[in-house]
DNA sequence: TCAATACCGTTGCAAGTGCAACGAAGCGGA
DNA sequence: TCCGCTTCGTTGCACTTGCAACGGTATTGA
């Protein structure tokens, strides 16, 4: 392979770039239009309806955002009201982060049809392949964590049911 | 599956976009610390490095780069001189565009390294896992390729060989 | 020939990003 | 108790992005 026959569009970096993007643009549309969110704001709002109310640090860790993109994604989720900010009682520099009524009313309106793109997805996929993607997905994710110089994985990413 | 146990972490397209982000990252400290190199400049670059004169509108087309992004890319790395600008002479409205000689000896110097990482990955799956991804990723953009609402995927993304 | 139209690359601008640094708050050892 | 160290969330700042609009050039059709 020389680097005149180099073709891109075999690269796999690229690859996975390239469909990952595509897929999130077209699912942006469905909580960007309907409801004017960032992605940022999706996944801080989407995580926050499994872990009711967590620090930002822990949406950090979890949602795959920097701390200042979790901060700003959170304070604009307080001013259009769909979520709340409370101070922590035991410790003063931890904030509680929770959806409000209005979040959680707005988060069963645009999950369903999100779960539905996923599901036209993974629809075109065979149990095998599904089967397959996950193995291969956690392979790749391995050789990432293996390497110092690859940014650590968060933790609710690591399968739990996987061995080490 | 209701909105209260949802898990992010199991979703398709952030799984997607989670692991895309952790390779591209990885990978861009390779043409980044060493070359300086964005990755719309790296694209470009190798792009060019198989199509050898194209124009910006080309580029656009087959790097999966909006055209503000190629048109960037292209001037800071013909400041830095490891491109060449030229008018097109049958079209004046079309730019000529192709690696230097600096260029190309770039290239030549850290294209071997994103192979050797890409096959570092690549290593990881086996063969049958590496036909698999092929498929299941072909599968996915099929989806999207009949979706008006999502955008369309750049010609040398399609592969050749495959059936329509 | 000459408008009307389409296309090319660039630019403006508002918004988003990533990183580092900051102040505030807890923790721990002398 | 008090001083250094860590952690929390926020902010500043320089940079990138994405979109739309622009001027310049070709093409089309009457």
């Amino acid at each position: 392979m020389t680097t005149r026959d180099f073709r891109l569009a075999d690269f796999l970096p690229y690859r996975l770039a390239v469909l990952s993007e595509r897929i999130s643009r077209r699912l942006s549309r469905i909580y960007e239009a309907e409801a004017g969110l960032s992605m940022a704001e999706w996944r801080v709002m989407v995580h926050l309806a499994r872990c009711h109310a967590v620090s930002v640090r822990e949406i950090h860790g979890c949602a795959n955002l920097d701390k200042p993109r979790v901060s700003r994604a959170v304070s604009r989720l307080e001013t259009a009201g769909l979520v709340e900010k409370t101070g922590s009682a035991t410790d003063q520099r931890l904030l509680v982060i929770s959806l409000s009524k209005r979040g959680r009313a707005l988060l069963d309106r645009i999950l369903p049809p999100a779960i539905a793109y996923e599901a036209r997805l993974l629809a075109a996929l065979s149990p095998a392949d599904r089967a397959a993607l996950d193995i291969i997905l956690e392979k790749l994710h391995r050789v990432l964590d293996a390497d110092a110089q690859a940014r650590p994985r968060s933790r609710l990413d690591i399968p739990r049911d996987t061995a080490e």
